[in-house]
DNA sequence: TCTGGGGTCCTAGGACCC
DNA sequence: TCTGGGGTCCTAGGACCC
């Protein structure tokens, strides 16, 4: 049977999870700030009207932003998870695989839907209901591979006469829209990879769909071969409903201002680490490889730069937030140099295992924090629940490299998480 | 003054082994 | 004087994605 996928893709998400709880802003342009309001990370579809880009640092489009009245918020992960797990779900009940494949992407199995109703019909039902129960708009692509189901989605929401749903089964329609789309619009085409291309000559989807396979994998990889391949309909990438286990946890920022104190630096580690624990113990893994890395900006001129990772590899796995506090503070003092502005830090995990496989060091005494699960559950639930704030001493309690967020908008639809706290 | 964060996959090259 | 070939594993870095 003909496999057929439909790509949905949330538009502007970010900046329609904002108004969907700011009706007064219907019109108004909006957009969504990085982590410490840095660079603009969504625009709505009146902010893109007025031409500001994607990923344009905030201080370079300010007066932009005056002068045309654009609203703008930092970014709040809470709420668009939120708002995505209720779109996810509607899907779910649609069709009997879905592919989360980002916070507002799915790939949905249509395979065999065809026999029962039409394709666009179909597409249209579930914009329809997601839109009715979200609030959310969504733009769908109907194709036999993810390749093309992606390129649909991208003519659904390029063309409006599209109702936003595009059925691109047809393989006479799948030529005339490649002919018509850049090459570097293609799903895993990115920048450099379409320099490239564009220098042999090939500018649009279709030069790429027409390339001979075989001879494009050795000259650039085997990624791009199979691109190829899905450009003509031959489906090379399943879904991938179930999640894959993590294989690195990253737990990273930029702070508020450029940091000098070793003492500052500290907590920040300190918070990313606990921060990484809390993931990994989401992951139900532990982990044996730690690396910690702090650097200074690349930006600034006339100011020396310093960048410097570490690894470290454990005798045991372990989950314990003190475990792993413990490695990353003796890594950093190992890596800090005094005299730098640092601009970011991090902690990466890394070599997971499952609980219970790993063979323990046999010439290492067991390790003695006997309660630690117990006692890592806790911390867990507290700082889950939303009602407290548990953290170790090592974090710093009046951290003052903390994040900018000036324009913070309420938990609308989670309970106590970011509100302000009044009590 | 101010430039996100978190991830995956692939490849090339070195070390090492037989 | 002669100095192979094939394989594995690991790591760093590139490229891409959202």
């Amino acid at each position: 049977m003909q496999t057929v996928f439909a790509l949905v893709d949330c538009n502007n998400f970010y900046a329609s999870c904002e108004k969907l709880f700011r009706p007064d802003l219907k019109h108004t342009p909006v957009v969504v700030l990085s982590n410490n309001d840095g660079c603009v990370v969504a625009r709505s579809k009146e902010a893109k009207v007025l031409g500001l880009k994607m990923g344009v640092p905030m201080f370079q489009v300010k007066d932009e932003i005056r002068q045309h009245g654009i609203v703008c918020f930092s970014s709040n992960y809470v709420l668009y998870a939120d708002l995505s797990n209720r779109v996810m779900t509607i899907l779910e009940e649609e069709a009997p695989r879905v592919e989360v494949y980002s916070i507002d992407e799915a790939f949905m199995d249509l395979t065999g839907v065809d026999h029962v109703t039409d394709l666009l019909a179909f597409g249209k039902k579930v914009k329809a209901k997601v839109d009715q129960w979200t609030g959310i708009t969504v733009g769908i692509g109907i194709a036999p591979t993810k390749t093309l189901a992606k390129l649909a989605n991208h003519a659904a929401k390029k063309y409006p006469a599209t109702g936003s749903v595009v059925d691109l089964m047809e393989p006479d329609r799948q030529k005339r829209l490649l002919s018509l789309v850049e090459v570097g619009d293609v799903w895993g085409v990115g920048r450099r990879t379409m320099a490239k291309l564009k220098a042999r000559g090939i500018h649009t989807a279709l030069d790429l769909a027409n390339a001979d396979a075989k001879a494009m994998r050795s000259e650039f990889s085997v990624v791009l071969e199979r691109t190829i391949r899905e450009l003509n309909g031959v489906s090379c990438l399943d879904l991938e409903c179930v999640r894959p286990t993590k294989q690195q946890i990253i737990c990273s920022r930029s702070f508020g201002h450029k940091v000098t104190e070793k003492q500052e630096l500290r907590e920040a580690i300190a918070k990313y680490t606990t921060r990484a624990a809390e993931k990994l113990r989401g992951e139900k893994r532990l982990c044996r490889v730690v690396s910690v890395f702090i650097r200074t900006s690349p930006h600034v001129k006339n100011e020396p730069f310093y960048s410097k990772t570490l690894s470290v590899e454990l005798p045991n796995p372990t989950d314990d937030t003190r475990d792993l506090l413990e490695v990353t503070n003796v890594i950093f003092r190992r890596i800090w140099r005094a005299g730098y502005r640092y601009m970011k830090a991090g902690v990466m995990l890394a070599d997971f295992y499952e609980h219970g496989v790993f063979q323990q060091d046999l010439f290492r005494v067991e390790n003695n924090k006997v309660n630690s699960k117990a006692l890592m559950a806790v911390v867990d639930h507290i700082n889950q629940s939303g009602l407290g704030n548990i953290f170790f001493a090592s974090q710093g309690v009046s951290p003052q490299w903390s994040m900018k967020r000036e324009h913070l908008s309420p938990a609308y639809t989670t309970k106590w998480g970011e509100l302000p706290k009044v009590f």
